[in-house]
DNA sequence: CAAGGCCGCGCC
DNA sequence: CGGCGCGGCCTTG
Protein backbone atom coordinates (compact mmCIF):
# COMPACT_ATOMS: atom_id res chain seq x y z
CA UNK A 1 0.00 0.00 0.00
CA UNK A 2 1.52 3.96 -0.95
CA UNK A 3 0.52 6.74 1.47
CA UNK A 4 0.04 9.46 -0.25
CA UNK A 5 0.35 12.59 1.99
CA UNK A 6 -0.96 15.97 1.09
CA UNK A 7 -0.52 15.02 -2.79
CA UNK A 8 -2.57 16.36 -5.27
CA UNK A 9 -5.71 14.02 -5.39
CA UNK A 10 -6.48 12.15 -8.06
CA UNK A 11 -9.84 11.76 -10.20
CA UNK A 12 -12.25 10.05 -8.37
CA UNK A 13 -14.77 10.73 -10.63
CA UNK A 14 -17.53 7.56 -10.66
CA UNK A 15 -15.32 5.65 -7.99
CA UNK A 16 -15.93 4.02 -4.75
CA UNK A 17 -13.76 5.83 -2.33
CA UNK A 18 -13.76 4.41 1.37
CA UNK A 19 -13.70 7.83 3.40
CA UNK A 20 -12.00 8.18 6.77
CA UNK A 21 -11.16 11.32 9.26
CA UNK A 22 -9.46 11.30 11.99
CA UNK A 23 -9.91 14.25 14.75
CA UNK A 24 -7.79 16.25 17.25
CA UNK A 25 -9.24 17.10 20.86
CA UNK A 26 -11.72 14.94 21.35
CA UNK A 27 -12.96 13.47 24.41
CA UNK A 28 -14.73 9.80 25.32
CA UNK A 29 -18.58 10.18 25.32
CA UNK A 30 -18.44 13.78 23.16
CA UNK A 31 -17.67 12.20 19.70
CA UNK A 32 -20.79 13.26 18.51
CA UNK A 33 -20.58 17.07 19.64
CA UNK A 34 -19.21 19.80 17.51
CA UNK A 35 -16.01 19.36 19.61
CA UNK A 36 -12.43 19.61 18.13
CA UNK A 37 -10.69 19.90 14.85
CA UNK A 38 -10.01 18.18 12.34
CA UNK A 39 -6.57 16.32 11.90
CA UNK A 40 -6.90 14.77 8.39
CA UNK A 41 -9.22 13.06 5.99
CA UNK A 42 -7.98 9.19 3.83
CA UNK A 43 -9.30 8.16 1.15
CA UNK A 44 -8.89 4.62 -0.82
CA UNK A 45 -10.40 4.00 -3.89
CA UNK A 46 -8.52 0.97 -4.66
CA UNK A 47 -6.08 -1.84 -2.44
CA UNK A 48 -2.88 -0.11 -3.69
CA UNK A 49 -3.31 3.76 -2.89
CA UNK A 50 -3.91 5.60 0.07
CA UNK A 51 -4.34 9.21 0.10
CA UNK A 52 -4.01 11.21 3.18
CA UNK A 53 -4.51 15.04 3.83
CA UNK A 54 -3.77 16.70 6.79
CA UNK A 55 -4.32 20.74 5.85
CA UNK A 56 -7.53 22.40 5.40
CA UNK A 57 -7.13 23.66 1.73
CA UNK A 58 -5.66 20.02 0.72
CA UNK A 59 -8.48 18.59 2.85
CA UNK A 60 -10.90 21.08 1.26
CA UNK A 61 -9.07 19.93 -2.24
CA UNK A 62 -9.85 16.48 -1.93
CA UNK A 63 -13.88 16.72 -0.67
CA UNK A 64 -14.25 18.24 -4.11
CA UNK A 65 -12.35 15.62 -6.04
CA UNK A 66 -14.81 13.00 -4.40
CA UNK A 67 -18.05 14.74 -5.40
CA UNK A 68 -18.75 12.72 -8.10
CA UNK A 69 -18.27 9.63 -6.06
CA UNK A 70 -19.62 7.04 -3.99
CA UNK A 71 -18.42 7.42 -0.20
CA UNK A 72 -17.92 3.83 1.86
CA UNK A 73 -17.33 5.06 5.86
CA UNK A 74 -17.73 2.58 8.78
CA UNK A 75 -20.12 4.80 11.06
CA UNK A 76 -20.08 7.42 8.48
CA UNK A 77 -22.31 9.37 10.37
CA UNK A 78 -19.74 10.51 12.30
CA UNK A 79 -17.09 11.73 9.40
CA UNK A 80 -20.09 13.15 8.01
CA UNK A 81 -21.07 15.09 10.92
CA UNK A 82 -17.81 16.41 11.46
CA UNK A 83 -16.50 17.20 7.75
CA UNK A 84 -20.34 19.38 7.56
CA UNK A 85 -18.83 21.45 10.31
CA UNK A 86 -15.80 22.91 8.15
CA UNK A 87 -17.34 21.78 4.76
CA UNK A 88 -21.08 22.34 4.75
CA UNK A 89 -21.29 23.37 0.69
CA UNK A 90 -19.32 19.71 0.30
CA UNK A 91 -21.14 17.58 2.17
CA UNK A 92 -24.54 18.01 1.48
CA UNK A 93 -26.99 14.24 1.00
CA UNK A 94 -24.72 12.24 -1.60
CA UNK A 95 -24.60 8.52 -1.82
CA UNK A 96 -22.84 6.65 0.76
CA UNK A 97 -22.42 3.00 1.81
CA UNK A 98 -21.38 1.85 5.46
CA UNK A 99 -20.12 -0.96 6.66
CA UNK A 100 -21.03 -1.16 10.26
CA UNK A 101 -24.25 -0.67 9.41
CA UNK A 102 -23.88 -3.47 6.26
CA UNK A 103 -22.73 -5.87 9.00
CA UNK A 104 -25.30 -5.11 11.06
CA UNK A 105 -28.15 -5.70 8.57
CA UNK A 106 -26.25 -9.18 7.68
CA UNK A 107 -25.05 -10.00 10.81
CA UNK A 108 -27.22 -8.30 13.66
CA UNK A 109 -27.53 -10.76 16.35
CA UNK A 110 -25.30 -12.93 14.98
CA UNK A 111 -21.86 -11.20 15.99
CA UNK A 112 -21.78 -8.80 18.68
CA UNK A 113 -18.81 -7.02 17.53
CA UNK A 114 -19.18 -4.14 14.72
CA UNK A 115 -16.38 -1.68 14.93
CA UNK A 116 -14.32 -2.33 12.05
CA UNK A 117 -11.59 -4.02 14.07
CA UNK A 118 -14.16 -6.55 14.74
CA UNK A 119 -14.68 -6.50 10.50
CA UNK A 120 -11.15 -6.67 9.80
CA UNK A 121 -10.68 -9.70 11.85
CA UNK A 122 -13.88 -12.01 11.21
CA UNK A 123 -13.23 -11.10 7.47
CA UNK A 124 -9.34 -10.95 6.97
CA UNK A 125 -8.02 -12.69 10.54
CA UNK A 126 -6.18 -8.96 10.68
CA UNK A 127 -5.40 -7.85 13.33
CA UNK A 128 -5.89 -3.77 13.65
CA UNK A 129 -4.44 -2.10 16.21
CA UNK A 130 -6.41 0.88 18.01
CA UNK A 131 -4.25 2.16 20.99
CA UNK A 132 -2.61 4.84 18.71
CA UNK A 133 -5.82 6.42 18.61
CA UNK A 134 -5.71 7.60 21.98
CA UNK A 135 -2.81 9.66 21.33
CA UNK A 136 -5.33 11.86 19.06
CA UNK A 137 -6.58 13.38 22.54
CA UNK A 138 -3.94 15.77 22.72
CA UNK A 139 -1.99 15.99 19.66
CA UNK A 140 -2.10 18.84 17.60
CA UNK A 141 -0.23 17.45 14.63
CA UNK A 142 0.22 14.32 13.14
CA UNK A 143 3.30 11.68 13.59
CA UNK A 144 4.48 9.42 10.82
CA UNK A 145 2.83 6.40 13.16
CA UNK A 146 -0.26 8.39 12.91
CA UNK A 147 -0.76 9.00 9.16
CA UNK A 148 -0.08 5.02 8.87
CA UNK A 149 -2.69 4.33 11.17
CA UNK A 150 -5.42 6.69 9.35
CA UNK A 151 -4.30 5.40 6.28
CA UNK A 152 -4.82 1.67 7.68
CA UNK A 153 -8.84 2.51 8.42
CA UNK A 154 -9.40 3.77 5.25
CA UNK A 155 -7.86 0.83 3.83
CA UNK A 156 -9.87 -1.61 5.87
CA UNK A 157 -12.37 0.25 5.51
CA UNK A 158 -12.32 -0.36 1.45
CA UNK A 159 -11.65 -3.24 1.30
CA UNK A 160 -14.06 -4.70 3.86
CA UNK A 161 -16.93 -3.30 1.97
CA UNK A 162 -16.31 -5.57 -1.60
CA UNK A 163 -15.68 -8.64 0.90
CA UNK A 164 -19.11 -8.02 2.80
CA UNK A 165 -20.70 -7.13 -0.58
CA UNK A 166 -19.37 -10.88 -2.02
CA UNK A 167 -20.08 -12.34 1.40
CA UNK A 168 -24.17 -11.21 0.74
CA UNK A 169 -24.20 -12.05 -2.26
CA UNK A 170 -23.00 -15.54 -1.85
CA UNK A 171 -25.39 -16.15 0.80
CA UNK A 172 -27.69 -14.79 -1.66
CA UNK A 173 -29.01 -11.41 0.71
CA UNK A 174 -31.53 -9.20 0.00
CA UNK A 175 -29.66 -5.57 0.79
CA UNK A 176 -32.96 -3.88 -0.52
CA UNK A 177 -33.87 -2.31 2.91
CA UNK A 178 -30.02 -2.00 4.35
CA UNK A 179 -30.41 0.77 1.23
CA UNK A 180 -33.80 1.79 1.64
CA UNK A 181 -33.85 2.08 5.15
CA UNK A 182 -30.82 2.25 6.93
CA UNK A 183 -28.15 4.16 4.62
CA UNK A 184 -31.13 6.74 4.15
CA UNK A 185 -31.61 6.97 7.71
CA UNK A 186 -27.94 8.47 8.11
CA UNK A 187 -29.12 11.40 6.58
CA UNK A 188 -31.77 11.57 8.72
CA UNK A 189 -30.01 11.27 12.32
CA UNK A 190 -27.68 13.82 10.95
CA UNK A 191 -30.78 16.07 10.27
CA UNK A 192 -32.01 15.93 13.60
CA UNK A 193 -31.66 19.66 15.74
CA UNK A 194 -30.85 20.11 19.14
CA UNK A 195 -33.31 20.28 21.54
CA UNK A 196 -33.69 22.89 24.42
CA UNK A 197 -34.06 22.82 27.91
CA UNK A 198 -34.79 25.31 31.11
CA UNK A 199 -31.99 24.49 32.60
CA UNK A 200 -32.69 26.95 35.34
CA UNK A 201 -35.97 25.48 36.16
CA UNK A 202 -34.79 21.88 36.36
CA UNK A 203 -32.95 22.63 38.62
CA UNK A 204 -35.20 23.99 40.64
CA UNK A 205 -37.40 20.97 40.30
CA UNK A 206 -34.20 18.79 40.73
CA UNK A 207 -33.78 20.65 44.30
CA UNK A 208 -37.48 20.00 45.14
CA UNK A 209 -36.21 16.12 44.41
CA UNK A 210 -33.71 16.14 46.23
CA UNK A 211 -34.45 17.78 49.29
CA UNK A 212 -37.59 15.14 49.11
CA UNK A 213 -35.21 12.02 48.79
CA UNK A 214 -32.69 13.26 51.84
CA UNK A 215 -36.34 13.83 54.39
CA UNK A 216 -37.12 10.42 53.13
CA UNK A 217 -34.51 8.14 53.68
CA UNK A 218 -33.25 9.81 56.71
CA UNK A 219 -36.48 8.77 58.07
CA UNK A 220 -35.77 5.10 56.52
CA UNK A 221 -32.41 5.14 58.35
CA UNK A 222 -31.41 2.39 55.25
CA UNK A 223 -29.74 2.46 51.75
CA UNK A 224 -32.73 2.07 49.59
CA UNK A 225 -30.25 1.41 46.81
CA UNK A 226 -28.81 -1.55 48.35
CA UNK A 227 -30.17 -4.60 47.34
CA UNK A 228 -29.18 -6.52 50.89
CA UNK A 229 -30.02 -3.28 53.29
CA UNK A 230 -33.48 -3.42 51.79
CA UNK A 231 -33.94 -7.06 52.38
CA UNK A 232 -32.73 -7.08 55.72
CA UNK A 233 -34.89 -3.93 56.63
CA UNK A 234 -38.02 -5.61 55.21
CA UNK A 235 -37.03 -9.09 57.05
CA UNK A 236 -36.80 -7.01 60.26
CA UNK A 237 -40.02 -4.76 60.06
CA UNK A 238 -42.05 -7.75 58.75
CA UNK A 239 -40.91 -10.99 58.69
CA UNK A 240 -41.20 -11.23 54.68
CA UNK A 241 -38.15 -12.88 53.28
CA UNK A 242 -37.75 -11.08 49.86
CA UNK A 243 -36.27 -12.86 46.57
CA UNK A 244 -35.42 -9.48 44.81
CA UNK A 245 -36.10 -5.52 45.61
CA UNK A 246 -38.09 -5.13 42.45
CA UNK A 247 -40.18 -2.14 41.78
CA UNK A 248 -42.95 -5.10 40.53
CA UNK A 249 -42.00 -6.99 44.05
CA UNK A 250 -42.75 -4.07 46.28
CA UNK A 251 -45.87 -2.95 44.90
CA UNK A 252 -47.45 -6.02 45.29
CA UNK A 253 -47.23 -5.79 48.89
CA UNK A 254 -48.99 -4.21 51.20
CA UNK A 255 -47.09 -2.00 54.42
CA UNK A 256 -45.79 1.78 55.07
CA UNK A 257 -42.57 0.14 54.55
CA UNK A 258 -43.00 -0.74 50.84
CA UNK A 259 -44.24 2.60 50.05
CA UNK A 260 -41.67 4.54 51.12
CA UNK A 261 -38.95 2.50 49.89
CA UNK A 262 -40.43 3.06 46.53
CA UNK A 263 -40.55 6.50 47.05
CA UNK A 264 -37.31 7.34 47.83
CA UNK A 265 -35.97 5.35 45.33
CA UNK A 266 -38.31 7.30 42.70
CA UNK A 267 -36.53 10.31 44.24
CA UNK A 268 -33.03 9.56 44.42
CA UNK A 269 -32.95 7.98 40.89
CA UNK A 270 -34.72 11.04 39.55
CA UNK A 271 -31.73 13.39 41.42
CA UNK A 272 -28.75 11.12 39.95
CA UNK A 273 -29.45 9.83 36.79
CA UNK A 274 -31.60 13.05 35.43
CA UNK A 275 -30.40 15.59 38.29
CA UNK A 276 -27.32 17.74 38.86
CA UNK A 277 -25.15 15.63 36.81
CA UNK A 278 -27.14 15.12 33.83
CA UNK A 279 -27.35 19.37 33.49
CA UNK A 280 -23.71 19.74 33.98
CA UNK A 281 -22.74 16.68 31.29
CA UNK A 282 -25.59 17.32 28.28
CA UNK A 283 -26.85 20.78 28.10
CA UNK A 284 -24.53 23.12 26.67
CA UNK A 285 -23.96 26.64 27.26
CA UNK A 286 -26.80 27.87 24.88
CA UNK A 287 -29.35 25.83 26.50
CA UNK A 288 -29.42 22.54 23.65
CA UNK A 289 -29.02 19.41 24.39
CA UNK A 290 -27.39 17.16 21.57
CA UNK A 291 -27.57 13.79 21.74
CA UNK A 292 -25.94 10.65 20.11
CA UNK A 293 -28.14 8.96 17.55
CA UNK A 294 -27.26 5.59 16.86
CA UNK A 295 -29.26 4.06 13.25
CA UNK A 296 -28.94 0.20 14.22
CA UNK A 297 -28.71 0.71 18.04
CA UNK A 298 -30.45 -2.80 18.87
CA UNK A 299 -30.67 -6.58 17.10
CA UNK A 300 -34.13 -5.54 15.91
CA UNK A 301 -33.04 -2.42 14.14
CA UNK A 302 -34.09 -0.54 16.71
CA UNK A 303 -32.40 3.10 16.90
CA UNK A 304 -30.93 3.81 20.15
CA UNK A 305 -29.96 7.75 21.37
CA UNK A 306 -27.28 8.27 24.21
CA UNK A 307 -25.28 10.94 25.97
CA UNK A 308 -27.37 11.78 26.59
CA UNK A 309 -30.32 9.13 26.17
CA UNK A 310 -33.43 11.52 25.06
CA UNK A 311 -35.50 8.16 24.47
CA UNK A 312 -35.82 7.80 28.23
CA UNK A 313 -36.30 10.86 30.00
CA UNK A 314 -39.39 9.81 32.49
CA UNK A 315 -42.91 10.90 31.52
CA UNK A 316 -45.54 8.56 33.23
CA UNK A 317 -43.40 8.37 36.58
CA UNK A 318 -42.31 11.77 36.82
CA UNK A 319 -43.75 13.68 33.90
CA UNK A 320 -42.15 17.30 35.34
CA UNK A 321 -39.02 15.95 33.45
CA UNK A 322 -40.70 17.02 29.51
CA UNK A 323 -42.15 20.12 30.56
CA UNK A 324 -38.21 21.38 31.07
CA UNK A 325 -38.32 20.55 27.22
CA UNK A 326 -39.38 23.86 25.41
CA UNK A 327 -39.79 25.15 21.78
CA UNK A 328 -37.17 27.35 20.51
CA UNK A 329 -38.68 28.31 17.33
CA UNK A 330 -42.67 28.76 18.44
CA UNK A 331 -43.54 25.60 19.12
CA UNK A 332 -43.68 21.58 19.36
CA UNK A 333 -45.71 19.23 16.81
CA UNK A 334 -45.75 15.82 19.04
CA UNK A 335 -47.01 12.67 16.81
CA UNK A 336 -47.10 9.56 17.89
CA UNK A 337 -48.59 6.15 16.72
CA UNK A 338 -51.41 4.73 18.17
CA UNK A 339 -50.91 0.76 19.00
CA UNK A 340 -48.36 0.72 16.84
CA UNK A 341 -47.20 -2.75 17.57
CA UNK A 342 -50.28 -4.32 17.59
CA UNK A 343 -51.01 -3.37 14.29
CA UNK A 344 -47.88 -4.90 13.48
CA UNK A 345 -48.79 -8.01 14.57
CA UNK A 346 -52.06 -7.87 12.84
CA UNK A 347 -49.97 -7.46 9.43
CA UNK A 348 -47.79 -10.48 10.77
CA UNK A 349 -50.33 -12.84 12.01
CA UNK A 350 -52.94 -11.72 9.12
CA UNK A 351 -55.76 -12.66 12.10
CA UNK A 352 -58.83 -11.47 10.45
CA UNK A 353 -60.13 -10.49 13.98
CA UNK A 354 -57.16 -8.90 14.76
CA UNK A 355 -56.88 -6.72 11.28
CA UNK A 356 -60.78 -5.82 11.27
CA UNK A 357 -60.22 -3.99 15.02
CA UNK A 358 -57.85 -1.69 13.12
CA UNK A 359 -60.26 -1.60 9.77
CA UNK A 360 -63.18 -0.92 11.57
CA UNK A 361 -61.28 1.65 13.99
CA UNK A 362 -62.32 -0.04 17.11
CA UNK A 363 -59.91 0.36 20.37
CA UNK A 364 -57.92 -2.28 20.24
CA UNK A 365 -57.31 -2.65 23.84
CA UNK A 366 -61.25 -2.20 24.82
CA UNK A 367 -61.56 -5.34 22.51
CA UNK A 368 -58.96 -7.01 23.87
CA UNK A 369 -60.24 -6.85 27.58
CA UNK A 370 -63.99 -7.91 26.32
CA UNK A 371 -62.10 -11.05 24.86
CA UNK A 372 -59.84 -12.12 28.12
CA UNK A 373 -62.85 -11.09 30.33
CA UNK A 374 -65.28 -12.51 28.60
CA UNK A 375 -67.44 -9.81 29.33
CA UNK A 376 -68.70 -7.43 26.28
CA UNK A 377 -69.85 -4.82 29.03
CA UNK A 378 -66.65 -3.67 29.22
CA UNK A 379 -66.26 0.01 28.21
CA UNK A 380 -63.46 2.78 28.52
CA UNK A 381 -62.88 3.65 31.82
CA UNK A 382 -62.69 0.32 33.34
CA UNK A 383 -59.68 -0.88 34.94
CA UNK A 384 -59.36 -3.92 32.67
CA UNK A 385 -58.71 -1.76 29.69
CA UNK A 386 -55.69 -1.06 31.35
CA UNK A 387 -55.11 -4.95 32.04
CA UNK A 388 -55.83 -5.82 28.75
CA UNK A 389 -52.80 -3.27 27.43
CA UNK A 390 -50.72 -5.60 29.60
CA UNK A 391 -52.12 -8.53 27.25
CA UNK A 392 -51.39 -6.93 23.69
CA UNK A 393 -48.19 -5.49 25.05
CA UNK A 394 -47.14 -9.08 26.04
CA UNK A 395 -48.22 -10.77 23.67
CA UNK A 396 -45.32 -9.40 20.99
CA UNK A 397 -42.97 -10.03 23.74
CA UNK A 398 -43.98 -13.84 24.11
CA UNK A 399 -45.45 -13.63 27.65
CA UNK A 400 -46.73 -16.29 29.56
CA UNK A 401 -48.75 -17.05 32.06
CA UNK A 402 -46.25 -17.06 34.98
CA UNK A 403 -45.66 -13.28 33.43
CA UNK A 404 -48.81 -11.96 32.88
CA UNK A 405 -49.78 -13.08 36.75
CA UNK A 406 -47.10 -10.89 37.91
CA UNK A 407 -48.30 -8.03 35.88
CA UNK A 408 -51.99 -8.30 36.94
CA UNK A 409 -50.86 -9.55 40.40
CA UNK A 410 -53.15 -12.60 39.84
CA UNK A 411 -53.16 -16.46 39.98
CA UNK A 412 -51.41 -18.07 37.40
CA UNK A 413 -54.11 -19.93 36.48
CA UNK A 414 -56.44 -16.76 35.92
CA UNK A 415 -54.00 -15.87 33.89
CA UNK A 416 -53.90 -18.56 31.62
CA UNK A 417 -58.07 -18.21 31.11
CA UNK A 418 -57.27 -15.01 30.08
CA UNK A 419 -54.62 -15.85 27.60
CA UNK A 420 -56.85 -18.74 26.35
CA UNK A 421 -59.39 -16.20 25.93
CA UNK A 422 -57.14 -13.90 24.08
CA UNK A 423 -55.84 -16.92 21.66
CA UNK A 424 -59.60 -18.10 21.29
CA UNK A 425 -60.61 -14.58 19.71
CA UNK A 426 -57.85 -13.90 18.20
CA UNK A 427 -56.52 -18.05 17.23
CA UNK A 428 -54.33 -16.88 13.92
CA UNK A 429 -51.49 -15.04 17.03
CA UNK A 430 -50.70 -18.08 18.66
CA UNK A 431 -50.40 -19.98 15.09
CA UNK A 432 -48.18 -17.44 14.44
CA UNK A 433 -45.93 -17.06 17.15
CA UNK A 434 -45.82 -20.86 16.84
CA UNK A 435 -44.53 -20.74 13.18
CA UNK A 436 -42.10 -17.75 14.26
CA UNK A 437 -40.94 -20.02 16.90
CA UNK A 438 -39.98 -23.02 14.65
CA UNK A 439 -38.42 -20.55 11.84
CA UNK A 440 -36.13 -19.25 14.53
CA UNK A 441 -35.44 -22.61 15.26
CA UNK A 442 -35.05 -23.97 12.47
CA UNK A 443 -33.09 -21.12 10.17
CA UNK A 444 -31.49 -19.23 13.14
CA UNK A 445 -33.20 -16.07 12.26
CA UNK A 446 -36.52 -14.18 12.11
CA UNK A 447 -37.58 -11.15 9.70
CA UNK A 448 -39.18 -7.90 9.49
CA UNK A 449 -41.32 -6.50 6.87
CA UNK A 450 -38.23 -4.33 5.50
CA UNK A 451 -36.78 -7.66 4.96
CA UNK A 452 -33.87 -7.17 8.27
CA UNK A 453 -32.92 -10.64 9.35
CA UNK A 454 -32.72 -10.83 13.14
CA UNK A 455 -30.55 -13.50 13.95
CA UNK A 456 -31.43 -15.88 17.10
CA UNK A 457 -29.17 -16.98 19.16
CA UNK A 458 -29.83 -20.44 20.24
CA UNK A 459 -27.85 -20.21 23.30
CA UNK A 460 -29.15 -17.22 24.80
CA UNK A 461 -31.39 -17.68 26.88
CA UNK A 462 -35.19 -16.60 26.15
CA UNK A 463 -34.45 -16.96 22.51
CA UNK A 464 -38.41 -18.21 21.76
CA UNK A 465 -39.57 -14.74 22.87
CA UNK A 466 -37.29 -13.11 20.73
CA UNK A 467 -38.21 -15.29 17.76
CA UNK A 468 -41.89 -13.23 18.71
CA UNK A 469 -40.50 -9.76 19.48
CA UNK A 470 -38.05 -9.15 16.87
CA UNK A 471 -40.43 -9.02 13.76
CA UNK A 472 -43.09 -6.32 16.10
CA UNK A 473 -40.20 -4.46 17.67
CA UNK A 474 -38.12 -4.36 14.47
CA UNK A 475 -40.92 -3.75 12.10
CA UNK A 476 -41.50 -0.48 14.19
CA UNK A 477 -38.51 0.35 14.21
CA UNK A 478 -38.16 -0.11 9.99
CA UNK A 479 -41.47 2.06 9.79
CA UNK A 480 -40.23 4.72 12.19
CA UNK A 481 -37.07 5.15 9.69
CA UNK A 482 -39.15 5.02 6.95
CA UNK A 483 -41.42 7.37 8.02
CA UNK A 484 -38.53 9.93 8.77
CA UNK A 485 -37.03 9.32 5.51
CA UNK A 486 -40.06 10.15 3.58
CA UNK A 487 -41.03 13.35 5.71
CA UNK A 488 -37.55 14.52 5.24
CA UNK A 489 -38.22 13.92 1.44
CA UNK A 490 -41.34 15.62 1.74
CA UNK A 491 -39.89 18.44 3.54
CA UNK A 492 -37.36 19.20 0.96
CA UNK A 493 -39.61 18.99 -1.74
CA UNK A 494 -41.33 21.71 -0.17
CA UNK A 495 -38.59 23.91 0.33
CA UNK A 496 -38.73 23.99 4.63
CA UNK A 497 -36.80 22.11 7.20
CA UNK A 498 -37.72 18.81 8.60
CA UNK A 499 -37.67 20.25 12.18
CA UNK A 500 -37.07 17.19 13.34
CA UNK A 501 -35.96 17.28 17.18
CA UNK A 502 -36.57 14.00 18.94
CA UNK A 503 -37.84 10.39 18.07
CA UNK A 504 -38.73 8.12 21.20
CA UNK A 505 -39.50 4.75 19.09
CA UNK A 506 -43.26 5.62 17.42
CA UNK A 507 -43.40 9.36 18.54
CA UNK A 508 -41.90 12.17 16.92
CA UNK A 509 -40.93 15.49 18.29
CA UNK A 510 -40.79 19.10 15.86
CA UNK A 511 -40.02 22.00 16.68
CA UNK A 512 -41.45 24.78 14.27
CA UNK A 513 -42.50 28.34 13.94
CA UNK A 514 -46.46 28.51 15.05
CA UNK A 515 -47.46 29.21 11.59
CA UNK A 516 -45.78 26.04 10.00
CA UNK A 517 -48.12 24.16 12.50
CA UNK A 518 -50.44 22.66 9.75
CA UNK A 519 -48.07 22.24 6.78
CA UNK A 520 -45.77 20.35 9.18
CA UNK A 521 -49.37 18.13 10.32
CA UNK A 522 -49.87 17.61 6.59
CA UNK A 523 -46.25 16.21 5.68
CA UNK A 524 -46.12 14.02 8.91
CA UNK A 525 -49.74 12.39 7.60
CA UNK A 526 -49.05 11.79 4.05
CA UNK A 527 -45.46 10.34 4.77
CA UNK A 528 -46.88 8.30 7.35
CA UNK A 529 -49.69 6.86 5.42
CA UNK A 530 -46.50 6.12 2.45
CA UNK A 531 -44.60 4.55 4.90
CA UNK A 532 -47.66 2.17 5.85
CA UNK A 533 -48.65 1.77 2.41
CA UNK A 534 -45.33 0.72 1.85
CA UNK A 535 -44.53 -1.51 5.23
CA UNK A 536 -47.96 -2.70 5.91
CA UNK A 537 -50.23 -2.26 3.34
CA UNK A 538 -53.50 -4.45 4.69
CA UNK A 539 -52.91 -2.19 7.84
CA UNK A 540 -55.01 1.14 8.54
CA UNK A 541 -52.16 3.38 10.47
CA UNK A 542 -53.53 6.27 12.94
CA UNK A 543 -51.12 9.17 14.56
CA UNK A 544 -52.24 11.38 17.22
CA UNK A 545 -51.00 15.09 17.15
CA UNK A 546 -50.41 17.36 19.72
CA UNK A 547 -48.73 21.17 19.15
CA UNK A 548 -47.54 22.63 22.58
CA UNK A 549 -44.73 24.91 24.19
CA UNK A 550 -43.11 22.27 25.78
CA UNK A 551 -43.20 18.16 25.20
CA UNK A 552 -45.41 17.71 28.01
CA UNK A 553 -47.85 19.02 26.17
CA UNK A 554 -49.35 15.71 24.99
CA UNK A 555 -53.03 14.56 24.64
C1' DC B 1 -8.00 0.29 44.19
C1' DA B 2 -10.05 -0.15 39.53
C1' DA B 3 -12.82 -3.05 36.74
C1' DG B 4 -16.69 -5.43 35.75
C1' DG B 5 -20.90 -8.08 36.97
C1' DC B 6 -25.30 -7.48 38.58
C1' DC B 7 -29.35 -5.19 39.93
C1' DG B 8 -32.68 -1.92 39.30
C1' DC B 9 -35.32 1.31 36.45
C1' DG B 10 -36.36 5.12 33.04
C1' DC B 11 -38.60 4.93 28.20
C1' DC B 12 -40.84 2.36 24.06
C1' DC C 1 -42.44 -11.42 28.99
C1' DG C 2 -38.84 -7.97 24.25
C1' DG C 3 -35.25 -3.84 23.24
C1' DC C 4 -32.00 -0.15 24.87
C1' DG C 5 -28.69 3.33 28.24
C1' DC C 6 -27.22 4.43 32.65
C1' DG C 7 -26.21 4.86 37.76
C1' DG C 8 -25.13 2.64 42.04
C1' DC C 9 -23.79 -1.26 44.72
C1' DC C 10 -20.83 -4.92 45.59
C1' DT C 11 -17.60 -8.48 44.52
C1' DT C 12 -13.31 -9.67 42.41
C1' DG C 13 -8.41 -9.79 41.50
Amino acid sequence: MRIHVNESPPNFDGSMVALDIEMFGQKEGRLHLPEGTLASLQLCADAGDVWVFTEMDTIREAMESIQRACWIGHNIQYDLFHLRRFFPDLVTEHPIEDTMLLEKWLYNGYYDGFALKDLVRRYFGVHLDKEIRDEFETATEMTKEQIRYAADDAYWTFRTFFEQVRAGAEEDRDLTGYHEIDIPSVWSVLDIQPIKVNKESWITMVDGFDARAKELEAALGFNVKSVPQVKAAVLKATGIVLENTQKDTLEAMSGEIFEQILEVRKYRDAVSKYGYNWIEEHVDADGFVRSNWIVTGAETGRMASRDPNLENIPSKVLPEYREQFIQSKGCFTIVDISAQEPRILAHETQDKELLNVFKNKEDIHLIVARAAYKDDTIQKDDPRRKSAKSISLGTTYGLTSVGLSKKLNCSEDQAQEFLDNYFQKFPDIRLWIDSQRRKAQRDGYVTTASGRRCWISPYKFGRENNAINAPCQGGAADFTKLWVILFRAECKFAGIPSALANIIHDELVLDHPVEMQEIYHNLLESSLQAAAAKLYPDVPFVAEYSCGETWADKK
